[in-house]
DNA sequence: TTAATATGCAACCTAGAGGTTGCATAAAAT
DNA sequence: ATTTTATGCAACCTCTAGGTTGCATATTAA
């Protein structure tokens, strides 16, 4: 909660592997390929054009969710999900950090190589 | 191997599940962030400071190798593991494409209320 | 030549991922 | 009042991820 701005350093590094996780399937790539792109999608909406069963889109909607990707809210007999920007904000942080590392372990090896 | 310019699209979405899953895991992501800040480590290296066995450090370190984000070359009698950052950068153009998607769609839904 | 290091490989174990089927129930449509 | 439609929940199954122990073997160091 505090030190709000340039948390670019991954301080909540152990809390990102979930994340990673939750992206880390074909199908669920493609759920948030779907909801990333348009308003909340419900489950009936999602599994159309799946091969899977409802049961199984429901499942790895609620690891999306579990991983703060996707919300869920209900509306009548139908819930909702809709696409979480911050989680994968958050993982792109954490990413752009191990290249800056990787980029200044090549400057350093350079100009060792050059002394 | 064509169109080599501006590949910024998922053509190859489907390949890039594998590299978010081989970062869905804490040992994996501490073992990125060290080896992406010096040079080769060897599989010794890398196990000491880790509670873990050096055998599941080696199962990890294949997982990335499979993924494509370390490499690993044998010198003498230990083998050392360097990190590749192209399948990061990979992962990031997707992610960027993903927050992209989620910003048009955005836009359209303010143009579409405020008409 | 011996002892110490660094790995590789295989067998084994447990918990959890990813899917399915079946049944119950709330909401919406006829 | 009935019939669809959209979900939730639970039981079950198979396969694999993540770890461990044990043993064999190639390199180095003493």
């Amino acid at each position: 909660m505090s030190q709000k701005h340039r948390s670019a350093r991954p301080v909540d590094r152990h809390s990102r592997a979930p994340v990673f996780a939750a992206l880390g399937d074909d199908t669920r790539l493609a759920l948030v390929a779907k909801l990333c792109g348009r308003r909340p999608y419900s489950i009936s909406q999602l599994t159309r054009g799946s091969k899977l069963t409802r049961q199984a889109i429901t499942k790895h909607l609620r690891v999306l969710e579990s991983a703060g990707i996707v919300h869920s809210a209900r509306a009548g007999r139908e819930s909702r999900f809709e696409f979480d920007p911050q989680p994968i904000a958050g993982i792109k942080e954490y990413l752009d950090f191990v290249s800056e590392q990787w980029d200044q372990a090549l400057s350093r090896l350079k100009s060792f190589v050059e002394n």
